[in-house]
DNA sequence: GCCAACGTTGGC
DNA sequence: GCCAACGTTGGC
């Protein structure tokens, strides 16, 4: 089992969101790096939901991977803001997982907050500049993290 | 809205 | 294969 961090615009798909729908494949990711991060997740893994570009960022609670990779279906879609002309259905660009919802943190986490804790110093979400949609979690850091958002599982 | 940091594209 | 130009991300 692994533990990773994945990121979405609550203006787009909230942790709400995915509470309401339970369950969303996790579509539109067009970065190679988090394209192979993805081909990793095993079911069951778990995932910290992060609210990026708003005011706060931050992680909003937990999700689990109950879909691994297969082909995103919008890539070959012209209609779709995600489509690739590139891509092609015998050699798929593009893979997504399904994402199911798990719990919201009684504490939002916010950027500010993780900063300041030298227990999450490594994860690349603090570090400036860090754009990648999709992150691997060291188990430590994730049962850190648990623990600050009040745990409610 | 600004802009630094980053990934991608494409000319050479 | 290099790298400048460009587009995007995302914190502030």
């Amino acid at each position: 089992m692994q533990y990773w961090l994945m990121k979405s615009e609550p203006d787009v798909f909230s942790l709400d969101n995915l509470k309401q729908v339970n369950k969303e494949p996790w579509d539109g990711v067009r970065n190679y790096q988090a394209r192979n991060y993805m081909r990793e997740m095993q079911l069951g893994d778990l995932v910290l939901f992060y609210h990026s570009n708003c005011s706060p960022p931050g992680i909003a609670g937990t999700a689990t991977i109950v879909g691994t990779a297969r082909p995103d279906p919008t890539q070959f879609d012209p209609q779709s803001k995600y489509y690739d002309s590139k891509s092609n259905k015998e050699n798929p660009r593009w893979d997504l997982v399904d994402v199911e919802y798990r719990s919201h943190f009684q504490n939002f986490l916010s950027l500010a907050h993780l900063k300041t804790l030298p227990q999450l110093e490594n994860m690349p979400i603090l570090r400036k500049g860090n754009r990648l949609s999709i992150t691997p979690v060291r188990e430590q850091e994730y049962q850190f993290i648990l623990q600050q958002g009040g745990l409610s599982n």
